[in-house]
DNA sequence: TGTACATCAGTGAACGCGCGTTCACTGATGTAC
DNA sequence: TGTACATCAGTGAACGCGCGTTCACTGATGTAC
């Protein structure tokens, strides 16, 4: 029952810093309670830490600040998620297989996450904020990487484009993600099946489109 | 210049409807200008229209209802370009293929309404409001038929079921659609090549995958 | 060991603002006689 | 044709609220001598 009290002990010099996590913490959890950015107030931060308004600006420069800060700590821990899911595979193919559900389990796990890292609209504050903080090119880039490995071994064409495949796996993947979340009360089917599905699919449509399609729709 | 001038007119007796129509174009385009509905105020709305906050309420019942029916023309308007785009067509397969692109392009076309339709949270008061009003389910309801067509003409493998390949089709294009319009700095192939070459692969792996799967990845 | 001082981690109160909504009203338009 | 009245399409002013941010400050913690 001890985090029940409202204020709480004044960091030690030095320690001032343990704040800046709080107010993270906190953030987040209103961001996942209440729906989106700007339902979350600074003020509501406060009163969750039990610290004055004030002393968040000891430690972010503006709400902004405040709200791609989390978004940087959600960036990494899906990255980190995705290399778990990644050193878990049994061969290149199915380290591209296991990030795309990795990310998806991701999504539908943190939903509230998910919206604001790559559902949200980009910054209020456009050119002031390096684009890292709130455009995950490291997730891309990981991807990219699984998919030219997979190109490596052959086990996708070499005639396809890792950029083109890379893109067409984050679509498919993200499709799925986003429009659970956007729309849960439609009836989906079970969205893990769906994107095995769907992912299996385009990759035996790239071998088939390689060798020259069978038929030329359209 | 005539519509420069800042109080309107006031509407005839029985003309009360007209003040609606002209809300609602007011407030899709603050949506449009502003981005978001939390962004749109009813009193920046009264002020594009040139009327006081009150006479709103005199048309809807409150901001939500207002932002809805927004929504509602919307749908409806992506509702007939989907058709309009199904007419074109030569074949069943080719209607499936022109819907997905004709969404894409009324997404990347209205990126602010196209959040709100398909990219925003569900609505602030659930429950009080049919899901018909947010949801989309004609639209949904126009590819399935769309697919089962391709189906019945043999253009899809029988083995497929309809409602998985739908969703299949419609996570794809919301992928494509949805990310451009979120990440629109990131240096994305060009949306309709890879949109088309998303669609054709999905559509032969599933042809293989019903011929049974060449080899099985993972 | 004692004391003056600097620094650090905050606080309390207020700023000006825009918001959704409600209330009592107004005055033009149409209708009944 | 004239006038009293009802209705309709709004208006003006105010309500209470929560917001991000700033300012001048406090008081505990550590340091120098």
């Amino acid at each position: 029952m001890a985090e029940v009290e409202t204020r709480r002990r004044r960091a030690r010099r030095g320690e001032g810093e343990r704040l800046r996590g709080e107010i993270l913490d906190a953030t987040e959890r209103l961001l996942v309670e209440r729906g989106g950015s700007d339902a979350v107030s600074i003020r509501a931060v406060c009163e969750l830490v039990g610290v004055s308004p004030p002393s968040i600006y000891l430690h972010f420069v503006d709400k902004t600040d405040l709200i791609f800060a989390v978004c940087e700590r959600q960036f990494a821990n899906l990255a980190e998620a995705l290399e778990r899911a990644e050193e878990r595979a049994a061969s290149a193919l199915d380290a591209v297989l296991n990030r795309g559900l990795a990310y998806m389990r991701f999504g539908l796990a943190h939903p509230e996450e998910y919206r604001v890292l790559f559902m949200g609209r980009p910054p209020a504050s456009p050119g002031e904020h390096p684009a890292e903080r709130y455009t995950g090119q490291d997730v891309f880039r990981g991807h990219l990487d699984a998919v030219t490995r997979c190109i490596d071994e052959g086990m996708i064409p070499s005639a396809a484009d890792p950029m083109t495949v890379t893109c067409g796996l984050v679509m498919l993947v993200h499709g799925v993600t986003s429009m659970v979340i956007a729309k849960p009360q439609f009836p989906w089917p079970e969205a893990e099946g769906l994107l095995t599905h769907l992912q299996r699919s385009y990759l035996e449509g790239l071998q088939v489109e390689a060798e020259g399609p069978s038929r030329s729709p359209g």
